[in-house]
DNA sequence: ACACTATCCTGCAGGC
DNA sequence: TGCCTGCAGGATAGTG
C-alpha cells in the first residue's frame, strides 16, 4: 500500500479536481471492500459539496458541506483515476483492470474519480465530522511524522521503555502514524540503526532523546520528504499521460534490494532480508547497528 | 498492557 | 505452456 508519501500524493492529486465541486452521482459497485460500506453510502454523498481534502496518517479525509466526512483508506492496492466524463473510456495497461473499479464519483465539473482496488484491503466510510476526532481509527493514531510536533523528543517519548524491535515500533501506527514497511526500512538504514534494536534503546533512561533518537527522527523526516518530492514529480508527469494516482517509482536504498551492495559509499555490506512480525525487513547488517 | 499470529484478497514472479 | 508456491506498500481480531 501506499504509505504516507503516496497517500499524500494522492490527496494532492485529488484536491484540485474535487475541492469545491459537488458530487452529482456515486456508483457503488459492490457491498464491501475490506469492510462493508456504511449505510446509505451513496445517498449520503450525493448532492454534497466537497469542502477540503485533508490527510491523517494514511487516511484521506474528504470534508462535505453537510457535516459529514468521507474517510478513505487505500489499503495495499487502492488507487484513484481521474478522467473526463466522456463516453470513450480508455484502459490503462495492467493494474487498472476495470473489474476492480469499485466506486466511481461523478463530480459537478464533469470529472469522474474512480477507485480501483484489486485486493480490496482499502476502505470507505462516512462519519459525522463532529465525531471524526473521536473515531477509533483516527483517535488511536500516534504522531504525524511530517507534523510540526514531530522531533527526536517526541520519537524518544513513544519509544521509551519498549523492548519491541525498532522495526515493529516504527510500523505501529499508534506510536508513529504513516510509516509502512518500505519507509521504515529506508529510515532505519539512513539512521544506521539495526531493525532488531530494542525501541527503548534510542531513548535515554529518563525518556529524553539521545544521539540515536535524533538520527532516527532526522532520517524519518528526510526519507518521507524525498519520497514526497518523487511523488510530486510523478504527479506532474502522470497528469499529462493519464489520471492514475496511487503509486510512483522511487529508488530505494535497501527496500527490495536483497543481495545488492549497501549504497553507502564507505560501507562494504550486502543488503539482507529477514522477516520480522511476518513482514520483510531489508537492511545492511554492516552499517546498521 | 503488550506482543505476536493469522487473515482478508488478487496479481505476479519464479521454479519446475 | 501451465501449475504451484510464496510473496506483496495494511489493519485488525484473536491468542497467549
Amino acid at each position: 500500500m501506499p504509505e504516507l508519501p503516496e497517500v499524500e500524493t494522492v490527496r494532492r492529486g485529488l484536491a484540485p479536481v474535487m475541492e469545491g465541486m459537488r458530487i452529482t452521482a456515486v456508483e457503488q459497485r459492490r457491498a464491501d471492500l475490506r469492510a462493508p460500506f456504511p449505510e446509505r453510502f451513496v445517498e449520503r454523498l450525493r448532492g454534497q459539496r466537497i469542502d477540503r481534502l485533508t490527510r491523517r496518517a494514511k487516511y484521506i479525509l474528504v470534508g462535505l458541506d453537510g457535516g459529514e466526512t468521507l474517510v478513505l483508506h487505500l489499503g495495499m492496492s487502492g488507487s484513484f483515476r481521474i478522467d473526463e466524463e466522456t463516453p470513450g473510456q480508455f484502459h490503462h495497461p495492467r493494474s487498472n483492470n476495470p473489474s476492480h473499479d469499485h466506486v466511481v464519483f461523478h463530480l459537478s465539473n464533469a470529472i469522474r474519480v474512480t477507485y480501483n482496488d484489486p485486493r480490496r484491503f482499502g476502505s470507505m466510510d462516512v462519519v459525522r465530522t463532529a465525531e471524526l476526532a473521536a473515531d477509533p481509527r483516527l483517535s488511536q493514531l500516534g504522531i504525524e511524522p511530517l507534523g510540526a510536533d514531530f522531533n527526536a523528543q517526541a520519537l524518544a517519548r513513544v519509544c521509551a521503555g519498549r523492548s519491541t524491535p525498532l522495526k515493529a515500533a516504527l510500523l505501529d501506527q499508534r506510536l508513529i502514524a504513516g510509516l509502512g514497511n518500505i519507509y521504515v526500512c529506508e529510515a532505519l538504514w539512513r539512521a544506521k540503526l539495526s531493525p532488531w534494536r530494542g525501541a527503548g534503546a534510542i531513548a535515554r533512561k529518563d525518556g529524553t532523546p539521545g544521539l540515536r533518537a535524533r538520527r532516527l527522527a532526522e532520517a524519518i523526516g528526510a526519507v518521507l520528504a524525498e519520497a514526497l518530492e518523487a511523488g510530486g514529480s510523478t504527479l506532474r508527469d502522470h497528469r499529462l499521460a493519464n489520471g492514475a494516482l496511487g503509486y510512483f517509482q522511487h529508488h530505494f536504498a535497501v527496500y527490495d534490494r536483497e543481495g545488492s551492495p549497501c549504497p553507502r559509499a564507505e560501507c562494504s555490506g550486502i543488503v539482507a532480508r529477514v522477516v520480522q512480525n511476518g513482514r520483510s525487513t531489508f537492511f545492511c547488517p554492516v552499517c546498521q547497528r
